[in-house]
DNA sequence: TTTCTTACA
DNA sequence: TGTAAGTA
């Protein structure tokens, strides 16, 4: 038992492994040098520094940044991607605090999700002219 | 050669 | 976001 939460680890500890440079994250994400930064700079995916100051991301981090290009391809900006994982945090609190069903969770998680992309489309985009957070 | 920071058409 | 400049 203890053996298989050890070879879990160690996937874990290679998936954070951080040896991959810019150059390689942009060509596995699609995603340019100048977004891979600005991702950074927001607080989102900040990857280890090594040798002279450059930045070394790990599997996860690829993991992270293409979670970030689908919620941006889905029309959701950086305030948006931000205050979901804001809300995700807020979440993991909400789980030791409470005794929240599966259900609760999800019922929370879904909600969150139509304030959260409804708000980022209401501003300048007229798909929806709804105001969820009037 | 690649990446970094800073700054601007 | 793209891109140019000057480094490391």
């Amino acid at each position: 038992m203890q053996k298989e939460v050890n070879v879990m680890t160690e996937k874990e500890l290679q998936r954070s492994k951080s040896v991959l440079p810019i150059g390689t994250v942009m060509r596995l994400t699609e995603l340019s040098a100048r977004q891979i930064r600005y991702y950074e700079e927001q607080g989102l995916v900040i990857p280890k520094r090594t040798d002279g100051n450059r930045r070394m991301y790990s599997l996860n981090n690829i993991d992270q940044l293409l979670e970030i290009k689908d919620y941006l391809a889905e029309g959701i900006n950086m305030a948006g991607i931000k205050a979901i994982y804001e809300q995700q945090k807020k979440r993991a609190t909400e789980r030791r605090e409470d005794n929240l069903t599966d259900s609760d969770v999800r019922r929370i998680l879904h909600d969150e999700f139509l304030n959260i992309s409804g708000f980022d489309r209401g501003v300048g985009t007229s798909l929806h002219s709804q105001r969820p957070l009037d």
